[in-house]
DNA sequence: ATTGATAATGCGAATCATTTGCATTAATAA
DNA sequence: TTATTAATGCAAATGATTCGCATTATCAAT
């Protein structure tokens, strides 16, 4: 278990096989994930966990800032790790499919909504709904 | 009863009290009221009313058009009357007010994700969060 | 390596948001 | 005025998430 997952832990916090599990699944387990599929998934793997021990982590790593929180409408949420540059999502209305796609609006917006309404923006989540080539046939 | 609502309203469906005391309270009822909210001030008004009506309603009038449904990352959801021109919304991470902006996105990026990603965008949430002036200090 | 303090887990029950089934009420077209 | 049937209220059901608590296991200090 020598993940660089080890650093991220506040003092006072430990690694877990759960934990290590959860992020493996998030991370590379493709899109978007709701906690009910992190859950199977992770059964799978190992029966030693819980769906409460899956909300608790994703909980935890949200605050840690290793994951982001995602709504796209649904009544439940989907996670992805945190990604290094600005990225946002595409919903197709008709399959559901989520595409990512980059986009620089931050800085500009930013700046602009700082100056106008005298707000410090520190986060910012775009979803757009619409149709995907395939759907649009 | 004789609101514009009632033109709105398709073949086969009815302007009952309920609908129209729904709408008003969204519609002048200050800003992004959630189900709950919706409910108690409409319990106030008037008896008559379940918040089973609250939420079928409010499914209805999403699916005509007239109001749209916000995702703010909390575990329910905020409404407002649909708005002519474009504006995206801050929540403010501290005090949780909600601030509108109106910024012209729209045009620009949909056009160039739909060229980029074929992609044909018929709508956009844009959520910011950050701290507001007073929470700042 | 061993151990002790306590963070994290699993389980089931609780809670919150939303939906549904069904008998009753009421809007609207004839 | 009346008949049709959409919409309502109520209570129970469902789905997502959280919580309480006894048990387990990580990690720091021997």
């Amino acid at each position: 278990m020598k993940l660089e997952l080890t650093k991220l832990m506040d003092p006072g916090s430990r690694l877990t096989e759960q934990r290590a599990l959860i992020y493996k699944i998030i991370s590379d387990g493709g899109q978007h994930l709701d906690a009910d599929e992190i859950y199977s998934r992770a059964r799978q793997k190992s029966a030693r966990i819980s769906l409460a021990t899956v909300y608790r982590t994703l909980q935890k790593f949200k605050q840690m800032g290793i994951i982001d929180e995602l709504h796209f409408g649904q009544e439940h949420h989907h996670y992805e790790t945190r990604q290094e540059g600005e990225h946002y999502h595409l919903v197709c209305r008709s399959c559901g499919k989520v595409i990512e796609f980059t986009y620089p609006l931050s800085s500009k917006i930013k700046k602009d909504v700082m100056e106008a309404r005298d707000f410090k923006i520190v986060g910012a989540e775009v979803n757009m709904t619409g149709y995907c080539r395939r759907c649009r046939k």
